[in-house]
DNA sequence: GCGGTAAGGTGTAAACAATACACTTTATCG
DNA sequence: CGATAAAGTGTATTGTTTACACCTTACCGC
């Protein structure tokens, strides 16, 4: 049924969509590859899957590497798996995507992997597949963050309603009623209001809500 | 940001869920294995990534050995790497599920490669990973199903509204209403009526259906 | 030839979910 | 102390989903 096969041996990488929400936007982070092939193009961070880790293990390794941050949401996206995706060798790469909160990334990891934020409508045209990579870890995020509530990985742990709206319309790309919005966020009781007062978006001041793990495990709307 | 290093070559492998609809069930093709590591054990039927094909084609090619079908619905499970998934050598595997008509499937090729059609529900315990790939493939194709006519891929080209009805239900696994069925179903434009009857189930005779693909990609609603 | 049988076929009302929509409150700033 | 800018709040309408029961038809066996 199988049968090894030297011809078959490849490389295998991971590569990286980073999503992060910021300036009511949705972000990714990339940079200018600083190696051939390639060299001084747009493209993801990625790294090779090491011989003694699982793919799996490799993205977390390769995301921890990049931001410093352990326990990030992550999921895959596929194989790219194309002959000639990679000029020279033949690479196959597991796309992974992952949400982030800008406010836990040091901008310093920045300049040292050469990364910055672009905005997921203005991504350039990138290295090899990436783009690819790109548009299918979108389609996939949109999707999760309808049937889950997995934006709270884009905020900061206390938030307000009007930037949980504005994160939802970033990642939608379009615009919600705000009361209706609220509503079915009131229906969401794994999303507490707190006491206390964000002020630094308007004068009057917005109650800064928050997430809570527990309660949405128990909820049986999401008992899967 | 990604380096050559020889310790990350793998062997790159395909495995094939695929889908048949049969005697009101949801059936999937599987053997036992014919060769080391796992004699014996049952398995997905798989094959290696040759070095001038796409893991794409590789699973095309793959399946049509397997059924000696072309233009299969088939898509992308995902990549299942951890390391000792295959004992022995480094093996990764990209999975991929298909939908086919059982009837277009040739039951000499089930003994020439010693499958067997079997009820999702019973699958038995799989060598290495595959019952994740399996359980995974199940998912994929019901949220698939739920929001894109490629229930058809299952059935032959005529149909009747009954089969369509078992159909769903099965890869639902909950019954649904005989009238809010055929009610939807109308809805759809794309969903053809014939003349023809079928009377191999009923005395009365049953309307035959069709799938209009021309019709299917001009409606509004699957612009995407 | 006719009664039983087993699958095919049909519509409506109620419950629920989703949408559209406008004004008041509050703290700050000038 | 008036202007400003964001926060906060409810109801009516529309559309979607669900629940539900009986007649039709052709064959089969008596």
């Amino acid at each position: 049924m199988t049968f090894y096969n030297e011809h078959s041996k490849v490389w295998l990488s991971v590569d990286c969509i980073i999503f992060g929400f910021d300036d009511g936007k949705l972000k990714i982070l990339i940079g200018k590859r600083q190696m051939d092939p390639g060299r001084g193009e747009w493209s993801l961070y990625g790294g090779f899957v090491a011989s003694d880790e699982s793919v799996d293990e490799a993205a977390t390794r390769t995301l921890y590497e990049l931001t410093g941050l352990k326990n990030l949401f992550m999921r895959q996206v596929g194989a790219f798996g194309k002959v000639d995706r990679d000029p020279g060798e033949r690479v196959v790469s597991i796309a992974y995507y992952a949400l982030i909160n800008v406010n836990d990334y040091e901008d310093n990891l920045l300049k040292e992997h050469g990364l910055q934020w672009v905005n997921i409508e203005e991504i350039p045209q990138l290295y090899s597949d990436h783009n690819e990579m790109v548009n299918k870890a979108r389609k996939m995020m949109q999707q999760k963050l309808a049937h889950e509530p997995v934006g709270f990985r884009l905020l900061p742990a206390l938030f307000t309603l009007t930037q949980l709206q504005r994160l939802y319309e970033a990642v939608n790309g379009a615009e919600l009623d705000k009361r209706n919005f609220r509503k079915r966020i009131k229906e969401m009781d794994y999303i507490e209001k707190t006491e206390l007062i964000d002020k630094t978006s308007s004068k009057r001041g917005a109650y800064l809500y928050r997430f809570n793990k527990r309660a949405y495990n128990e909820d049986p709307n999401f008992k899967i």
